[in-house]
Parts: structure tokens; C-alpha cells; sequence
DNA sequence: AGGGCTTATGCTCACGATTAGAATAACGTG
DNA sequence: CACGTTATTCTAATCGTGAGCATAAGCCCT
């Protein structure tokens, strides 16, 4: 007879703290080695309203957590993602990104913060390009490339590893989170790509490591997909906010896009634009000095979202929204 | 007991013919007064590996059709969004967009065309503001603020619709569409508002109609998710093409574009754009000519893909991205 | 054949926005 | 009080866009 379905609610919890973005694991499931699992619970068609409120009640039980800021990302049903406990069932995946201020994880759960870049490392230019997509990911995607055969198919995977990982004449764009983890997906440099299959199979693969820790089940894939939507959100959505205090300096302001964005940005310009764009106000007050001249302490203006039609902090490449 | 969980794969299927962006409909549910629908079906656990699969399944049972493009959009899962057929089963509603190309409604289905702006009348600006926004809108709009207690209350109705359909300082977003709709949702403006909470209370409303023509279910919601991303994704992916045969005039390019954004587009800035970003390379062959200069025929170039990293046809406010 | 209409295509100019960096201000410390 | 550090202001060069003028190349008509 016909298998049941059951759908899954789960979270991506990111904060910034430490210069770091993080989110928030729980520990993983059995078949998939310990590693760490995004929260996550069945809806409960009974109980949930709403998917949303089915995620927060989930989040709650297992993190102790209230959630604020709260969007669907993405649904996931593939057969083989993983995450049936038995084989007849059919479990779709609701995946969501929720953004925290502070990184309370809830006393008396297991809950803890990693940081995001444990898992996707290839993704933080902060410091320049990382040692790794230098010395591990781009040979190891070139000779993925060679193993192709010659002609139309070599060049295919060569012109998705040129666009995705900023190789060719374009440069790094932040915002490919995805097609970049599912690239190495395909090219088998991830863990999880040898989980591959049928679900259920489970135990850890044998051969090299593959790069960036992994998560349970298909949740990297998910953590990845956020990141995506959160870098390209930065730009027209006023998001930083939510994941700052009620006031900041524009330094911690813009310390928190670049964790996010995983590169820096040029001081001067960030500032001209988060205050032309009118997205803060300074309060008199200033910030505890920390070296050198003591900056003022501002405060998010709400009001934006009612006055202009996308008002986010300026990222380079493309030049802010709405005139 | 629990009550069952059904996932419904639901596909806005969108082709440009006629200088009109037209979706693919079937003959309505029952309890819906006879709106017509979005082709959908339950996700089947056993014949279904992907949700993607599934959908083109049904799309090619229910409508003879095979789709090219297909993306997913969103899901929808409140309990009260209708769709069950007994008050027993939760209904998950997947919802996907596709482009085609062709308008074949494939024989021997009861499929039909519609036109968008039928179902969102309000979105098509290309003739200047529509009447219906000036005339029916924005008043029944003040008139639903007016019913606000004053204060923050007012002010805040006030601030959403204004942002939303561009009446303060800022112009006309053309990617809210979905905030519209829902706007218009709440302020009960649109039909399907009044067939509200319980699912299968059905039977039209009373009072006057609403604004646009209703879909059945939630679908008119799907739609208007489909037209907002549709419009926003314009900007940075060269989807248009999907919709456009093989070769064709940059009028024909600038027409279709128009057509799904709803707004008019200034000629040679259109025209500069696109071959600035060598989006398209000319055959050298000219159109059959309509009156003027015949024009000469152009082709996708999907190369470009491999070459940009966010290649799209120019619209204003935003200029295009990807230096 | 030529004028007039229509659409295509090329080009210019003004303006606003962005990039990059110099210059100056304000604080703590040795 | 000079120095290191961070904040804040300002400038110059460059790029992209919005708007419109001018020219080209077909058709139709007289």
C-alpha cells in the first residue's frame, strides 16, 4: 500500500557573535555518524496552526528558544534526502531561517552554537581568499573537470565551476552559497555525497574527508540554502537589524554585514550609505571607547520600511535599491 | 486520531502571448463557485522521486503539457487554505512556477489560457495607472484605513499601503505583488476574503465582488507569489528567454519583458543594456517587417551563463547587476 | 520617383551613484 | 604632549542610467 508522508518543520538559526555568524545545532541523528542536526519536528496537523507555528513550537521544545524574524526558504522532498527513521515513509522537509539576537541556547538542552563557517569554510573571504579553495577545493574541482570526458561535457563543468566559484572572468559572488555546496556535492568533495543513495544506508564513507564539517542529513544543503537567501536579502531587506542590539556603533554595524557577507567592505562608502539610505539614527550617546576615537551609538529606524520600497546596507557589485 | 497529511503539488504555468502574460488554468474545484484553478495533485510517496517529478505528472495528465522550465516558489500550509476535500486531511500545498514557451493547452484537456492581469488588474501599469487603481482601489483602500481607530493603529494601515502600492514618496514597486494581493486580502477586497476561515464553507459572498477575477482556493495567492518573483528574477536571471521562441527582434524582447512587469520600458536604454551585457548575438537575418525598418533577428546567447554571474534584461530602479 | 509614415538603430549629454583614498577629529596611553 | 587608534568628513575620478535627438531603412501613397 500506499506510503504515509509526513512533513518536517526546520530551522535555521543563525546570530553574529564573535565576528562570526553561527547557528544552532542540536545533536545529530543515529545513521548519520553524530553528526550535528539542525532543529527540527514533524508538523503535527493536528496541533500547528500554521507551518511557522509548528517550526516555533518545535524550536521551543528542543532549543528553549523563542524565535522573532522568521521565512520559509525552501521544501525539499527528494526520496533519497535522508531522514526517514523507517523506510516507508515519505518525509518532506520544510526549511526555514530564523534570525536571534543574543545566543542564550536555553538551559538544560543540548543545543549549542557552531559557527557557520565550520561547515561551509570556502565561504569566508574575510581575510582574502581562504587557504583552502586554493589549496584543496580548486584542484580538487579541477580534476573533477579532467575526469570528464573531453569535448562538450568537460566544458560544462568547467563553466560551473568558473561562475559558481569566481574562477573565470567574474569574481566571487557571495550569494551562490548553494550552487557552490551542491557543486561539490556533485563532485562527490563533500561528506555527505557519499551518505549518497538510499536513505538509511548510512555509516560514514571511507576516502578522503571531504571539505567542511557535516551535518545530519541533507541539513547542510539547508544551512547552505540560507546563507544564500540571507546574503542576497542583506541588500533590500533591512535584516543586520535583527540580529544586532537596539543600539550599535556603525563599525559593529558593519562588522556584521562583512561576517555575513563574508567579505570586507570599504568603511567610508558603508557608512555614506546606511546614512543616506536614512536606515539609522544616531542617539546622543556614544559607544565604550576601545582604543581610539569613541563612535556614536545608533539606533535602527523602523520607519524605512514604511518609506522606501527596498531599503538594505549597501554590498559592492550591485549599487543600492530603490532610488 | 491524527488527522493525514497530503501534499499538493501545485504549477503556475505562465507563457506571453498577444502582448499578455497568460496562465494555464482547469475548470475549478466544486466548493469554489466554479473559479477556474492552478493544475495540481497530490504528491503520490510510491510513483514520485522528486516533488519536481510529481508536478510534471500531473501537469501532463491534467493538461497534455510538458514543462521546460519549472521552479519551486513556496509553501503554503495554514489549515484553514482549503484545498481538503473532507474537513480529515491537512493540505500542504507545494507551489511551483513554469515558463513555456508555446501556447499548445494540449488536446483533449479542458486547460485554457488565461490572461494574469484577468486574476491581479491592478499589476498592469504599462498603459499608465490602471483606472481601476485610481477609481476602485485606492478609495476602497482609504476607506479601509479610515476604519482604523486612529492613532498607531491608522497610521500603520496607512504606511502598508502606501509602501505597497506606491502611493507615498516612493513610486510603484513592480515586484510587490504578492504584499498586494495580501493587502487587498486583508482589507477584504478581493473575494476569496469571503470565503474565509473554514475550509469548505464555500458559496460566493455576498456584498460587491472584489477586485480582478478569483481563482479557486488559495491559488490566487500562488499566482500572485509567481508574478512578484517572476518580475523580481527578471532583473538577474535570463528567464524571458524561456518564453520567447528562437530568434526574435529586441522589440519582441522589450514587449515580453514589459508585458510581465507591467510597465513600460524606454527603447534604445532597453536595447543598450542587453547588448552591453551580450545577452544576445545577432543571426543576420531581419524580421518579416511590420510597418517600419525591418529589425533584425536575434538568439539567446546562453553562453552568457557561464560568463556572468547575474545576467538579466534591465529593468529601472535597479540598475543591472553584475559589473 | 519622391514625400510621408513607421520602426530600427546609433549617439550624446546631463546627472546621480559608486569607488578609492586623503584629510581631519577625538580619544587613551606612554 | 606625541603617538596609535578609531571615527568622521570630504574630494576626485569613473561608471551607469535616464532621456531625447538624429539617422537609417523599409512600406504606402500620390
Amino acid at each position: 500500500m500506499s506510503r504515509r508522508v509526513t512533513v518536517g518543520l526546520h530551522a535555521t538559526i543563525v546570530a553574529v557573535t564573535g565576528e562570526a555568524p553561527r547557528v544552532l545545532t542540536v545533536s545529530g541523528g543515529g545513521a548519520d555518524a553524530g553528526a550535528p542536526a539542525l532543529p527540527f519536528g514533524p508538523l503535527d496537523p493536528d496541533r500547528h496552526r500554521t507551518l511557522e507555528l509548528g517550526l516555533r513550537a518545535w524550536v521551543r521544545e528542543q532549543t528553549g528558544m523563542d524565535l522573532a524574524h522568521v521565512e520559509q526558504l525552501y521544501t525539499f522532498g527528494d526520496r533519497d534526502r535522508g531522514g526517514a527513521a523507517d523506510g516507508r515513509t515519505r518525509v518532506i522537509a520544510v526549511a526555514y531561517l530564523a534570525l536571534v539576537r543574543e545566543r542564550h541556547p536555553g538551559a538544560g538542552h543540548s543545543a549549542a552554537w557552531q559557527p557557520v563557517y565550520r561547515f561551509l569554510p570556502w565561504e569566508d573571504h574575510r581575510g582574502g581568499e581562504p587557504a583552502l579553495l586554493r589549496d584543496g577545493i580548486r584542484p580538487a574541482l579541477d580534476a573533477w573537470i579532467a575526469g570528464a570526458p573531453p569535448g562538450a561535457a568537460r566544458r560544462e563543468r568547467r563553466g560551473r565551476a568558473d561562475i559558481t566559484f569566481g574562477s573565470g572572468a567574474a569574481g566571487w559572488d557571495a550569494e551562490r552559497v548553494l550552487d557552490r555546496y551542491e557543486l561539490l556535492y556533485e563532485a562527490g568533495l563533500v561528506a555527505e555525497a557519499r551518505r549518497g543513495g538510499a536513505a538509511g544506508v548510512g555509516g560514514a564513507a571511507s576516502g578522503p574527508a571531504g571539505f567542511g564539517a557535516p551535518l545530519a542529513f541533507d541539513h547542510r544543503r539547508i544551512l547552505a540554502t540560507a546563507l544564500g537567501r540571507l546574503r542576497g536579502k542583506l541588500k533590500y531587506r533591512p535584516l543586520v537589524f535583527e540580529l544586532l542590539p537596539e543600539t550599535f556603533t556603525l563599525l559593529q554595524l558593519q562588522r556584521t554585514v562583512e561576517t555575513l557577507a563574508g567579505i570586507r567592505l570599504h568603511k567610508q562608502n558603508f557608512r555614506r550609505l546606511v546614512e543616506r539610505g536614512a536606515l539609522v539614527e544616531g542617539t546622543g550617546r556614544r559607544a565604550p571607547t576601545t582604543g581610539g576615537r569613541p563612535a556614536e551609538l545608533f539606533r535602527f529606524r523602523r520607519e524605512v520600511q514604511h518609506e522606501r520600497p527596498a531599503p538594505g546596507v549597501g554590498l559592492p557589485g550591485l549599487p543600492a535599491a530603490g532610488s
